[in-house]
Formats: structure tokens, C-alpha cells, sequence
DNA sequence: CCGCGGGCCTGAGAGC
DNA sequence: TGCTCTCAGGCCCGCG
């Protein structure tokens, strides 16, 4: 479910629990989320601090005073839950408050800082992995991804140089990791429908024979950057699973132009058009095919 | 090399 | 009320 503002919003949720703080008690209620934790977890967890709780993509990265980086993903319905240690509230108890999901609660980290950091996956999608330091960038998630789209690195410049020879719609490359770190489905759909770009168009269209940006690229950047800001001022988008690290909703879904809206009305100023839903490798796109060319 | 589709899981909602 | 079917925000990998 999490998109980059979902992840972003529950990093800035942990860190001041996590920060500076040391990992007191490790509790890990199964053996495996979508992998088998890494040998040892909890004893290479244990006593050891957090310097600091980092994003690259949709990975949030904690940086361990042992010299080893805590890889966690979020998956499709992963949430964190940062609690007061001495309220000696029942695990998951107040998660997801409409049904006890409390038997997903799989990893409980307590915290020198007082807080209680609680890992709740239905799906097991995410999962958490220890890597050194040194070895990050080599790691076979981590390699090869694409800018960071909130950073100076994403402009038309380089999003045209990287789509020129791509032979995918212009959906699909943006969903591509390795092109732009941390955009899912929902929130190229939206970016796409705020940049007027149609998401069947080629991706090379992105950029002219020389490789340089045409005018709708840097339509499209801005969008891109428009919408994942907005969404993490909203605490990100709360469909089924996302919530806050407070247990608290993101309600940027209310902000959403086109995202499961098939059949309303398009929001365009006098743009008569009817929000359509298609199917692109699999996933579902919406959009206007009035506006958006 | 590139693009696509499968598979990993559970739960919600639709349709009968 | 209940069964069955479809679908969901991600990502790696293997196939053609």
C-alpha cells in the first residue's frame, strides 16, 4: 500500500522513538514475514542504538550503532504503532480499533527511549533485514534505484535521459523503480492526471530525439513533486491498511483527482470528460481520456 | 537486455 | 448468513 508519503509519514512518526534510542527488548512473534528474518535478529538488536532512521525509495533504513542497517518495508499493509511502554497496553489493542488484527502484530521493539515500537503486516509483504553498512549499496533491493523524487537529482533533465529508449507507456516507467524511486500506483495515476499526460503514452515521448525534455516532462516533475508533498502534509493516503504511527488515518484519499474514481465527472475546469479505469501490466490505471493526451 | 506475468499472503466486498 | 470469486498500495525473479 505504501507509496513514498506512507513510508515518509511513518518514519517521521518513529523517529523520535527510535532515534538515539537503544533497542532494550526485541520481540519477534513468528519466524518469517515475506523472508525469514536475518540469523540471530533479536541478539543483533539488542543494546544496540539507532543513530538515525533514514528513507531511500519506499525502505525506511535505521542506522545501528553496530555498524549494521535495519532494512524494513512496509509492503502492501504494513503499519507501525509507537506506543508508551508503561501504559502496558494489550498488543495491537488499539490498531486497528473496528477488529482485533492484533495477531499481526510480528515484531515489538522497546525502547530505551520509553516508547514501544509494534510491527503490524496482515499480508507479510514487508520485512525487515540487516545488512552492514558498507554493503547498502549493494544490497539487491537498494541497487539500482532511481532518484529520489523529491530531491534536486529528479528533474525533467534526468527523467527525459532515463524514458528515451524505454518502449513502455509512460505509466509504467514511472512505476519503474529503477527510473524513480518510491512512486506507486496511486500516486503516478495522480501526477499523471495533474501533468495532463495521457498514461498510454510512450515513454520515450517524454523526451525529444536528442534526449531532452519536452514541455509536458516538466509538467510532469512538478506534478510528481506537487502531489508526493501534499500527500505526506496529509500523512499520506489511508485506503485500507496505511495508518500513522499515532494509529491515526493520512486522508490524502480525499485529495485524489482520479484514483478510484472510474466514472465521475473529471475535475478539470470545463472538462466534460468521464474518469476511466484501464488495465497497464496488470495494475489499474485511472484517468481522464479528455484531458490527459 | 527488456518487458511482462506469476507468486508471495490475508481480508474486504460483490454477487449469488 | 454464507460461500466463492475477485481484487488490493510492492517487489523479485524467471520466462520468452
Amino acid at each position: 500500500m505504501p507509496e513514498l508519503p506512507e513510508v515518509e509519514t511513518v518514519r517521521r512518526g518513529l523517529e523520535p522513538a527510535l532515534e538515539g534510542a537503544r533497542f532494550t527488548k526485541v520481540l519477534v512473534r513468528r519466524p518469517d514475514l515475506r523472508f525469514p528474518f536475518p540469523k540471530n535478529f533479536t541478539k543483533r538488536l539488542t543494546g544496540k542504538s539507532v543513530i538515525g532512521l533514514g528513507r531511500r525509495a519506499k525502505y525506511m533504513l535505521a542506522d545501528l550503532s553496530s555498524g549494521e542497517v535495519l532494512i524494513m518495508h512496509l509492503g502492501m499493509s504494513g503499519s507501525f504503532r509507537v506506543t508508551q511502554s508503561d501504559l502496558q497496553q494489550t498488543p495491537g489493542q488499539f490498531h486497528h480499533p473496528r477488529s482485533d488484527n492484533s495477531k499481526h502484530d510480528h515484531v515489538v521493539f522497546e525502547m530505551s527511549s520509553g516508547w514501544t515500537v509494534t510491527f503490524n503486516d496482515p499480508r507479510r509483504f514487508g520485512f525487515m533485514l540487516l545488512t552492514a553498512r558498507a554493503e547498502l549499496e549493494n544490497d539487491p533491493f537498494l541497487r539500482g534505484i532511481g532518484p529520489e523524487p523529491l530531491g534536486n537529482s529528479f528533474d525533467a533533465e534526468t527523467l527525459a535521459h532515463a524514458c528515451r529508449n524505454k518502449k513502455t507507456s509512460v505509466k509504467a516507467a514511472l512505476l519503474d523503480q529503477k527510473i524513480v524511486a518510491g512512486l506507486g500506483n496511486i500516486y503516478v495515476c495522480e501526477a499523471l492526471y495533474r501533468a495532463h499526460i495521457s498514461p498510454k503514452r510512450l515513454a520515450s515521448t517524454l523526451a525529444t530525439k536528442k534526449g531532452e525534455p519536452t514541455a509536458d516532462t516538466f509538467r510532469l516533475v512538478d506534478a510528481v513533486k506537487y502531489v508526493l508533498n501534499e500527500a505526506i502534509k496529509a500523512g499520506g493516503s489511508s485506503l485500507r491498511d496505511h495508518r500513522q504511527t499515532t494509529g491515526e488515518l493520512g486522508y490524502f484519499q480525499h485529495s485524489f483527482r482520479v484514483y478510484d474514481r472510474q466514472g465521475e465527472a473529471c475535475l478539470t475546469p470545463r472538462c466534460k470528460g468521464k474518469i476511466r479505469r484501464i488495465v497497464q501490466t496488470g495494475r489499474s490505471t485511472f484517468y481522464c481520456p479528455v484531458c490527459q493526451r
